[in-house]
DNA sequence: CGTACAGTTCGAATTGCATCGAACTTCGAG
DNA sequence: CTCGAAGTTCGATGCAATTCGAACTGTACG
């Protein structure tokens, strides 16, 4: 069922999680849960303004949780997203910083 | 010929900049030219350990110049790739600097 | 128990990306 | 002018990513 591997933080690999962080709908979950903290996937979805379906945000959160990005942990039927924040800085130091606090920019057409 | 668009500092958009540095050919590339400064193409191809084509460094170059990670700087037959720091600091304070100084992992076969 | 909710997995369609060789342009050196 | 080196562009190809709906599993709640 849930065999996803979140693989610990020695070996994270920066080029998987950059193509991880490059999708704009991962980014703008990644920042959902950075800003909210540990967040149920349901919200997630609809505050980060995903349109898409259930099963794509599935596949999303998997990317995420491979590369190291993110945990999940499953609370009754609810599913909840965490930002891994101290292993992803024990690793690279300032890169989630640098990403979270980049300016968004005004959306353009 | 040459119809690259290098774009300004303000229209760099970050899930782009992310793709471009998620292949590890081009994290190598802009690795490189990150350490040694200004380089010519060829020598960066064969340093950087990239086991490729012509026409794919190329077709690389092509994406982390459209991104805004580099510039080319054209000099007699020979061209010259650098790292665009300072635009790429002023909108993401601290991003290269994380990804640069990134512990690369110790290569294991 | 039965219904609704939460989420994953699967198959299929579409799209995009990396890669190469070949042909082409341009520059520098003879 | 001619040759080789440096790069770009152009198809073509093969592989990976995105997306969806449908079917499935498991939880919560009357």
């Amino acid at each position: 069922m849930d065999d996803v591997i979140e693989p610990a933080a020695a070996d994270f690999q920066l080029p998987r999680i950059l193509a991880a962080l490059a999708d704009p709908h991962r980014l703008a979950t990644v920042r959902y849960v950075a800003v909210h903290g540990e967040s149920w996937c349901g919200l997630v979805m609809q505050e980060a303004g995903l349109a898409m379906s259930k099963s794509t945000f599935s596949h999303h959160l998997r990317i995420l949780r491979e590369a190291g990005v993110v945990t999940k942990r499953i609370s009754g039927a609810k599913g909840y997203a965490q930002l891994r924040k101290e292993d992803l800085d024990s690793r690279f130091p300032g890169l989630m910083d640098a990403i979270i606090d980049a300016e968004v920019p005004a959306r353009q057409a």
